[in-house]
DNA sequence: TTCAGATTTTTTGTATACATAAAATTGATA
DNA sequence: TATCAATTTTATGTATACAAAAAATCTGAA
């Protein structure tokens, strides 16, 4: 779940179930056209009905799954409603997040930060930008979200963002950043980390709100309350 | 979960298994001499181990249970530091929800807000307080929270503050409160319930702060970030 | 006594069979 | 053809049996 943990050597049937199933909904390949039964998972997978309910009942509660009384299992991705809902979440439980690990960081764990943005703002700096480079900026962003959260030292903080942050996060990539964006981006990672070294909670807070109100103005996600201000002149 | 959502008029096993269960850790009355078992929860509720097992994995996500290896179930209740933790949460997502209610309120919404709190200043003057009274106070205040989650009409939401303040809630109570106490109380939610008719986002949002500050200090809750910085200023 | 190894018991994971409830289908009638 | 009721089919909920893994217990030797 989180960055480094190594708890289960031995990873269950039900847990397998839940990791492939997630990973389905999240890149969109779930069969649209037949309808999905716990049974038919069962079978695709190998596998009982009994680990795959397991699964299934954990996506039904994130959100992930919907199901309709008789009728089978759909996948639910989010409209735009709730992406911008999930946007604003975010905005508080990120930001949050962030203030905390500028309390609760260890020094390991400052400069594994630290690290990670000046890696980040190598790779944004990376001129032209091919498509392997975007890859591994996407990579280094999610670990450097993934750092902070276990910086956090709060295993229930960091679940909550995990269960807003993955919806909000799909098929968002840096391929859609324009250079100068992905410069911007980084150069927020390397301010949030300096936040937090610094044991400043509300600059790391303020840098990450910052941070993740330009990701939602690059992918045009209207945030309420403080941006229709803002739309309403460039739209 | 909700106040009146009626969707299920027949409750499952599972359903009536986790509700049980988490009624009794909340209340604390789990036996901590013997250790708890899957199998012996299911004799106990005189059902199967399947929908103890459904009800005790949901527990063990949302943090009120936890299970060491081949050992028993323990109910993980909270120590002072997460408690501190889930009063943070508690003050973002419970603010954010009464923001977004101030947009997405219905008019019956408003109305019942309204009603509730009034309700509740009708009852935080009644002097004497017994514990009748208390006790509907408590209620009283429950249903405004709830009624609040509702009118933000974001299932998602509504899920996560309900996690972190179930947990924040236990035993706390308006026997702790002075009678002037009570009476502010009533009036934030007064307050609240103004700012959310009048369709003010900010104004909703930063009530609701100052209405879970309060109750963190009557509790003697130290909030750190936020707080810190804050109570150097004022105290 | 104390420790290591083997055995038993307990606890959890998985498969499967059956029960129940909801949806689809069929067929009869207007 | 349309509609309604009965039947079949399908999907989900529950019980139970068995498997595997881990903890507790027991045994024997140093």
């Amino acid at each position: 779940m989180q960055a480094g943990k190594t708890e289960n050597t031995t990873e269950n049937a039900a847990e397998r179930a839940y990791r492939e199933l997630r990973q389905a909904v999240l890149e969109g390949r779930l069969p649209k056209d037949r309808k999905i039964t716990e049974t038919g998972l069962a079978e695709s997978l190998g596998i009982s009905r009994t680990p795959i309910r397991e699964a299934v009942k954990r996506l039904l509660l994130e959100g992930l799954l919907e199901r309709r009384k008789g009728q089978g299992i759909r996948c639910a991705l989010p409209d735009a409603a709730e992406i911008q809902e999930v946007f604003e979440l975010r905005l508080r439980l990120e930001s949050f997040a962030a203030s905390r690990a500028a309390i609760r960081a260890t020094q390991d764990q400052i400069d594994a930060l630290t690290q990670s943005a000046e890696t980040m703002s190598r790779l944004a700096r990376t001129d032209p930008a091919n498509d392997a480079v975007i890859t591994r900026i996407d990579r280094e962003n999610a670990r450097f979200h993934a750092l902070i959260l276990e910086a956090t030292q709060s295993q229930r903080l960091a679940q909550l963002v995990k269960f807003s942050t993955d919806i909000s996060l799909v098929s968002r990539t840096f391929r859609r950043f324009t250079a100068e964006q992905r410069r911007r981006s980084a150069a927020h990672h390397v301010e949030i980390a300096a936040a937090i070294a610094a044991r400043s909670p509300r600059w790391a807070e303020n840098m990450m709100q910052a941070h993740i109100l330009s990701a939602a103005d690059i992918f045009e996600i209207p945030l309420d309350g403080q941006a229709t201000a803002r739309r309403g002149e460039q739209d």
